[in-house]
DNA sequence: CCCGTGTATGTTATGATATTACGCAAGTCA
DNA sequence: TGACTTGCGTAATATCATAACATACACGGG
């Protein structure tokens, strides 16, 4: 485990403007100064996906993060969990991949739509309260109790199109 | 199934009014009047899904036809491409599952919007031309050609919401 | 102070989902 | 006939995800 069991302090990645349950024992001694402070592996993990210019799998980060002493794919999927509950990282469904939020209160947001390019592999993501409101009300129509909604379209980007 | 394993000629399902590709070899004897004769392996797995009152894994399909023969992945995957590229069947992104088409024309929509109980396993499914049309503005501004769209709502229905 | 609780961690093993590679059979069509 | 296409069958493998178990640390109550 290299130096991953000394908490020494401050993990670079620090989340804010996020109204969930304040709650968070265990915050490794980061100043977490009205938001929250990742652990190092939620660190590690955000990071990747940071650097990233596409959504990456689990796999994909896991190896991206053995140097860093990741060894086993439930760090990182413990990780992207918390990253994903905290609003800043996403999974995409249709291709089993995992990007950072491209905005910064995303968690408030439930009409999240992404575009995947299937040429080129790169990820937009947009919020669109219109599309949010119809999905809401067909939802209320079927007294359906939505918790999660996936918006994903695959095609082409505007680049690789050639528009 | 119990009296599903007699092929005695026609497949039993036909696909029809739809307007794709109308280029079909191999039709296995099957009268095909405007339509498409499915094959056995894509019958088969066509009847598991519309027996079914939920969504089906590839995996439980294969379990579901050991019995009429049918013993690798791959062969339940194979009639799923097809069923899905007709347009009688769809993949539930984020469950991993599959479902039979519950309307008749869906391969022209691509405003389907599934709706899907994290209780009691089932899918609803439903086709919302207002946020069809509202995606497709929003790809036009981002230039972006989308060549399939996945809108997938988890939560609880309402007979297990308790509404 | 000690202990229960909650959260995070690390490891091993396994489960669940999906595809690649290969060869064969049968229909279509020039 | 022979090239082409579609579907089928099998084996092996790749990819994605979780279960089960044990440890560590912070917090707060008794």
């Amino acid at each position: 485990m290299a130096d991953a069991a000394k908490p020494d302090l401050a993990h670079g990645h620090h989340v804010q403007g996020h109204a969930a349950h304040d709650h968070q024992g265990h915050d490794h001694g980061g100043a977490r100064a009205g938001g929250v402070t990742l652990t190092r592996n939620q660190s590690l993990v955000l990071g990747i996906l940071e650097k990233a210019d596409a959504p990456v799998t689990a796999y994909g980060i896991l190896d991206a993060l053995r140097p860093e002493g990741i060894r086993a794919p439930l760090q990182v999927y413990r990780a992207l969990d918390k990253l994903i509950e905290l609003g800043v990282a996403h999974r995409l469904e249709s291709i089993n991949a995992f990007v950072s939020c491209q905005h910064d209160g995303c968690h408030d947001v439930a009409g999240t739509v992404f575009m995947l390019c299937e040429k080129c592999g790169h990820a937009e993501e947009m919020a669109d309260a219109e599309t949010s409101a119809h999905l809401g009300a067909l939802a209320l129509m079927a007294r359906f109790k939505p918790a999660r909604t996936t918006i994903e379209m695959r095609g082409l980007c505007a680049a690789c199109a050639g528009t």
